[in-house]
DNA sequence: GGTTACATGTAACTAGTTACATGATTAG
DNA sequence: CTAATCATGTAACTAGTTACATGTAACC
């Protein structure tokens, strides 16, 4: 599921590991600061054709900011960036690209690469973004009759508030893949309507 | 976090693997029909002492609902129960409640365990299941704030989108736990209001 | 001159899934 | 007789976390 993340990140523009951790964690969110996955990730996604990677040695760079008169309270100007050591910049391939596609429509029933396939959609033709929302839209439609056919049987207060829980976040969430949908459908019709 | 579910089932009353596993499709959600974690965690509960099993026959054993005049389809009566193999039946022991109890106090910064504990919270004294509300709180509380402090730089409307669930999904989340626990409070106030 | 941020990696561990192997019993 | 359910288990794999090791450079 790593390997969507980064894939995704990739392909926005090149990155090394250490920044690419960082926009994980606010990006995608619930992936901690793991570079213990991250690294071993990158590897295996290079060994793989997906990346290719440049070493990029710690070269004194000037700092534009610094000099476009933004407020600065180093003395320097033109300092060196904050790399202490070589980089290893990485950029997806073309094959990468396919690879980053085809985890782009997998599966669906899963809540966090879900997450992920949201969050890098755009990279999706229109078509095949709507055939992911509804896959999606089954399966939680699909837990949502489960959870009815059979209701809790405890009379436990804390279990029945959890599963009352759990059913109005299904709604809520049923709810806001519904408006995605139906956005998705307005702004790129699929069939021209006067033919 | 299997061990914080089986001690939870077991101290419900004895059960034997297979029940276990349906319990913990119907009753936490979210584990698949995962055996290949089940008979390892129950294994490894009963080296550490914290569960104890016994070896139960496929005995001949008389099928009360059968008899007590329910519509039954079968030609026979008091047939056999419907177990084809010896079951090994886990009782948890005394050293396994213990360790229940401190299951149930740990963390509270994970989605899924936090899942668990509030499932089996009953066991906790109040006073315990109080503070587990309130570090759970603590958690959503502090997600909450650093959501706020970096708001989501993209313009991509998926994940403009994705984020705007995620915080309704939190406040969702934080009403329903401090519905949680003004019910605590209510019902069991710590301290006497007129004294 | 100490803390924080930058930067890459490994090792051991936690936690769960998927697929396989095996076999009895029951319901239609 | 065939599919479903009961019942226990192992092996290989997926996925991520925690802790360690190492060193530079910037900030105050």
């Amino acid at each position: 599921m790593l390997d969507l993340a980064v894939l995704g990140l990739l392909k926005e523009g090149d990155l090394h590991g250490y920044e690419l951790n960082k926009r994980l964690k606010s990006l995608v969110g619930g992936y901690a600061n793991s570079y213990g996955a991250l690294y071993p990730a990158l590897a295996r996604l290079e060994r793989r054709g997906w990346v290719s990677s440049t070493a990029v040695a710690p070269e004194i760079v000037v700092d534009e900011q610094a000099i476009d008169g933004l407020p600065r309270r180093n003395k320097r100007r033109g300092t060196r960036t904050k790399s202490g050591r070589t980089r290893k910049v990485y950029q997806i391939t073309e094959a990468g690209e396919d690879h980053l596609l085809e985890l782009l429509q997998e599966d669906a029933n899963n809540e966090r690469r879900f997450r992920l396939q949201l969050a890098f959609c755009r990279f999706l033709p229109p078509d095949r973004r709507l055939a992911l929302f509804e896959l999606r839209r089954a399966h939680l439609v699909s837990l949502q009759a489960m959870a009815r056919r059979d209701p809790v049987q405890t009379t436990d207060p804390y279990v029945r508030s959890l599963f009352q829980r759990d059913q109005e976040r299904r709604e809520h969430d049923l709810a806001w893949l519904d408006r995605l949908i139906a956005d998705e459908r307005s702004n790129r019709p699929q069939e021209p309507n006067d033919q």
